[in-house]
DNA sequence: AAGCCAATTTTGAGCAATCAAAATTAGAAT
DNA sequence: ATTCTAATTTTGATTGCTCAAAATTGGCTT
């Protein structure tokens, strides 16, 4: 009775050489993503067939599919979650994508507001030799542009709770290291206010009624923010790391 | 009345905005090879099917495909032969298919012999700002790592033609330029014999009751091939160019 | 308890690409 | 002319992914 159900080999990549269509791919890096988003809640229809643009049936029969494929547990009704196996993909998936972005902007000097798209595209075509090149190329870097942490081969990450503009001290010079959202329009605006991952910033003050944050850039004027896009700007205070 | 059958712009990359699969785009691409290779006969759906991996009646209905497409003309029994239009689709993905194979080799440090399978996937996948960065870091290179010219972004290749180890003249000091094949094991040989494009070398003789030919490489043993491996080797001589 | 609502699941259908196997056809051989 | 043969085309199914629209369900109101 060859492959039992539990205790399979996690090493290569063995998540990826079955039933793995870029569609499934996408499926489960999505629910990876918003599993994060929700802590670890189960994923509803409604949601994935949101953020996977489809209508919910579609979502319901791929998942069944997934199940099917033991990437993800499925409770009628109740929703979905990845299996163990189904977060390595995810993570496998996660690791091509942000290589694959960090790459097309150091080495092929794109704008890291637009590699996301084109991340999405080439993570399904590149085989495990080209990705491992790139890395090495690249150093084996940590982080992706917008500062996401890069899983390792082997399917394991580390992320770090972060403050963000919306909740760190006042005050103090803070280094901005993530940037959690993809949209280009976002992006291109927080260069232009030099909000990048590795600028040193200093928050003035917030001002909760008027959902607004006040930041001090060096050399700039000051700028105000709103709640909402200053959580999604992450810092560090400089002194560690 | 939009869209006049003739008369299209052949800017930009119109041939691949509609109905461009990737599967399209194999059919079209081996379409063309095959019709380089048979000095523009129509190709047989026989033939087409062999080199597609396919069976012939899946060849025939996706023929149909693409004349519906306009990127061939298609007469049933007959053979199939591309458009203009279905050339100019042929000629962009084997720039792109040339450009990546080149990039893998001068960039990544993959080898020769292995990277044509890496670009049929990612020629696909790649968008046109990428390939054009690609191109540019290259230093719009002309030719790939197998000496098969790049058509250019316009969709025009120079293939000059050329004389093989099988035909080239006796004695005098010739350069490889070319290699037509894809075979990792053909193209390992050819690298381990000193062969491969850039190597200047001499054909001492030629045995046609053995099919075989004798060749002369600096610094090495003589060593023979068969007459249909030395017609695959294209050269040039030393002196022009 | 009955009804209602919103989310979910099911059903039926379609498209692209494929195969297996049967039917057709063009041309060569008799 | 008839027959044969090999290539080709057709037909019918299948798989993966999708949508539209109908049916179901679980929980909330009243």
């Amino acid at each position: 009775m060859p492959g039992a159900p539990d205790s399979f080999d996690l090493s290569k990549n063995h998540e990826r050489e079955r039933v793995t269509s870029s569609t499934v791919e996408n499926y489960v890096r999505q629910l990876y993503l918003e599993q994060r988003a929700s802590d670890g809640e189960m994923i509803l229809m409604g949601r994935l067939a949101t953020v996977m643009g489809v209508v919910p049936g579609t979502a319901t029969s791929m998942v069944k599919a997934l199940a099917d494929a033991g990437l993800v547990e499925y409770q009628p009704r109740g929703g979905v979650r990845l299996t163990a196996s189904g977060d390595k993909l995810a993570l496998l998936m996660l690791r091509r994508h942000r290589l694959i972005e960090l790459f097309l902007v150091k080495v092929l000097g794109l704008d890291w507001s637009t590699v996301h798209d084109e991340a999405d595209a080439l993570e399904h075509a590149i085989s495990d030799q080209v990705l491992e090149r790139i890395d090495k190329l690249l150093g084996h870097p940590a982080t992706d542009p917008h500062g996401d942490p890069i899983p390792t081969s082997k399917g394991h990450v580390h992320e770090p709770r972060r403050m963000s503009l919306a909740n760190c001290p006042l005050g103090k010079p803070q280094r901005i290291v993530r940037v959690l959202d993809q949209d280009p329009e976002f992006l291109q605006f927080i260069e232009r206010q030099g909000l990048m991952p590795g600028s040193t910033i200093t928050v003035g003050s917030r001002e909760p009624a008027a959902e607004a944050v006040k930041i001090r850039i060096p050399r700039r004027q000051e700028t105000s923010l709103g709640l909402a896009a200053a959580a999604k700007i992450l810092v560090e205070s400089p002194a560690n790391s």
